[in-house]
RNA sequence: CGCGGGGUGGAGCAGCCAGGUAGCUCGUCAGGCUCAUAACCUGAAGGUCACAAGUUCAAAUCUUGUCCCCGUAACCA
């Protein structure tokens, strides 16, 4: 089983391009491993708990938990604009979530893993922390990041964080987590050094935070967000879960396959903290999770922010453009692990270019001639030539290469190798000229092998396109009139996935050029 | 000397980890084709791969140094 995850988003506003991203990128992964004949569980969900969403929810007037579930609302909403195809989905206001956390919690405190002491030193409001030293600037003062900065004392729980980085220091060296891409693991022994000193407060006294997961050995208290948080991996996966649950078997699911999460979270949450979380519990080497660590989308060199202006709403964009071209964009357009720059005017180009007029106009020309020169039947042929070994030259090419970049997870490079292909097959239509070899009816035999090499073409494409584009798949298979191709698998790829005597349905356009620029 | 990322034809980027003819998309110029979504195909121009030194038979790729740019300042992916 490939047990894939998102980070877990936090609603207290509305979700915005990078979400929509990390949720794409976790689902061509997931469609992907699908085609491949694997299982998958796809967990994705959102982080409910925590300050923030208290104080939004103060200043908008609401009630905090009506406002988690209206915000909630825009994320589940995008999910459907995006066509992902969770199989789970976590709230961290559910039930079992919480019982699973408080099972942990007690778990951990029974064996010696948590103390209380009490605390007095400077606290970040914004950022729901106590500052040491560390933070200080150069003057000795605590930076504008902190935000409102106040003296205070107050007793608090502690996890022994300490005592486990020594293990993780050598679990990151050994690659027990692995981290994707490479470059990232620096980042991470450098804040172990960090991590060593410190231990990780994991609870927040009620009476100034109540939304949250009570601590089970301590009414006064509620947990940390992020320990609160981080355990969905775990709790919606089956992990600790009553007899009567309908939650997934979690010996199936564990240990993840990847977390997919933003740069911004890998330190110290999903690499320290979660890691050294999992061996308190108990787990073993073998039972660490892999995390996948994707960039940013920035709009023209700088960051994305709302003082800037230049939040792009997702959901605006898949009313503008499309769902299809949404998804092929986020996918298409960087590198997997990289920052990248979001620009419209590329989503269109890249959409139209490579989508509409590569491979939906190939489709498109593929049929009509079909349905044209005959009548729609593709009948077994003898012929065979130069041009067509190059045309199954390419298609094999096509079928090594494309495995292996998703594989690697890069789906940009697997759509270059996709592209590629396409722009193969129409150089072999040009070649060919399918429109003067149907004026010669000796050449008839010929015409059908040509045709034929078309639309198998597009056949082997529409089955590679399913995880990231699976609506206009779909269609294309429609058109195709070939169903069974979206049964098969990688492994069942090869030459002649239609069969002689193929009739073909009615052609359109499955990509409709996107037209002009959008109204903004 | 906090940490990290980056500097590649007009634009945007890949390649660098595992050195070996510099690649992709767009743009520009010229041509071809007409089945198709005014789409498709061919050819051309355009780069001392930031700079310098080093290692090597060979460096965009490895090492060292220098100069720039951007994050690390949540809006949080």
């Amino acid at each position: 089983m490939i047990f894939l995850t998102t980070a877990i988003d936090y609603p207290n506003g509305s979700p915005h391009i990078g979400h929509a991203y990390e949720k794409v990128l976790t689902d061509v992964l997931a469609r992907y491993h699908r085609l491949c004949g694997q299982k998958v569980y796809f967990l994705t969900g959102v982080d409910q708990h925590g300050q923030k969403m208290v104080r939004t929810a103060e200043e908008q007037g609401v009630n905090v938990a009506t406002l988690a579930k209206k915000n909630t609302k825009k994320f589940t909403k995008l999910l459907d604009a995006l066509s992902i195809s969770n199989d789970g989905w976590a709230e961290t206001i559910d039930p079992t979530h919480k019982a699973c956390v408080q099972k942990i919690l007690q778990h951990l405190h029974d064996d010696g893993q948590l103390y209380k002491k009490s605390y007095q030193g400077y606290y970040s409001i914004r950022q729901e922390q106590f500052l040491t030293d560390q933070e200080r600037d150069t003057d000795g003062n605590f930076g504008p990041e902190w935000g409102e900065v106040e003296e205070r004392k107050e007793e608090n729980w502690y996890f022994k964080l300490s005592e486990h980085t020594a293990w993780l220091r050598e679990a990151m060296q050994s690659n027990v987590v692995g981290i994707e891409p490479a470059f990232r693991k620096n980042e991470v022994l450098n804040a172990i050094e960090k991590a060593e000193s410190t231990d990780l407060c994991i609870s927040r006294p009620k009476e100034r935070l109540s939304w949250g997961i009570p601590l089970p050995f301590d009414e006064d208290f509620v947990t940390y967000v992020w320990f609160d948080a981080l355990i969905n991996y775990i709790s919606f996966a089956g992990y600790l879960k009553d007899d009567d649950s309908e939650l997934p078997n979690f010996e199936e699911l564990w240990p993840a396959h990847l977390h997919v999460i933003g740069k911004d979270i890998m330190v110290p949450a999903h690499s320290i903290y979660w890691p050294c979380m999992l061996h308190a519990i108990g787990f073993s080497d073998e039972q660490m999770p892999n995390l996948l660590v994707h960039g940013w989308w920035n709009i023209r060199g700088e960051k994305m922010s709302k003082s800037l202006g230049n939040i792009v709403d997702p959901m605006e964009l898949v009313d503008a453009v499309g769902t299809d071209a949404v998804r092929y964009y986020l996918a298409r357009d960087i590198v997997t692990g990289k920052d990248s720059d979001f620009d419209t005017e590329r989503l269109f180009v890249l959409f139209n270019s490579e989508m509409a007029n590569g491979l939906g106009n190939l489709l498109n020309r593929s049929l009509n001639m079909t349905k044209a020169s005959l009548d729609g039947k593709l009948e077994s042929y003898q012929h065979d030539d130069e041009e067509c070994q190059l045309v199954r030259k390419s298609h094999a090419s096509l079928l090594e290469n494309f495995p292996q970049k998703m594989a690697e997870h890069d789906l940009r490079g697997a759509l270059e190798a996709l592209v590629s292909f396409i722009t193969d097959v129409n150089t072999f239509a040009e070649r060919t000229k399918p429109w003067e070899l149907k004026k010669d009816e000796s050449k008839r035999d010929q015409l059908t092998a040509v045709l034929h090499h078309m639309c198998e073409s597009c056949a082997l494409a529409s089955i590679l396109l399913q995880p990231f584009l699976p609506d206009a798949a779909a269609k294309m298979q429609g058109q195709l009139n070939a169903a069974h191709l979206a049964e098969l698998q990688i492994k069942d790829l090869q030459w002649g996935l239609l069969p002689a005597g193929q009739t073909i349905n009615k052609p359109k356009p499955v990509f409709p050029r996107l037209q002009a620029q959008e109204t903004d």
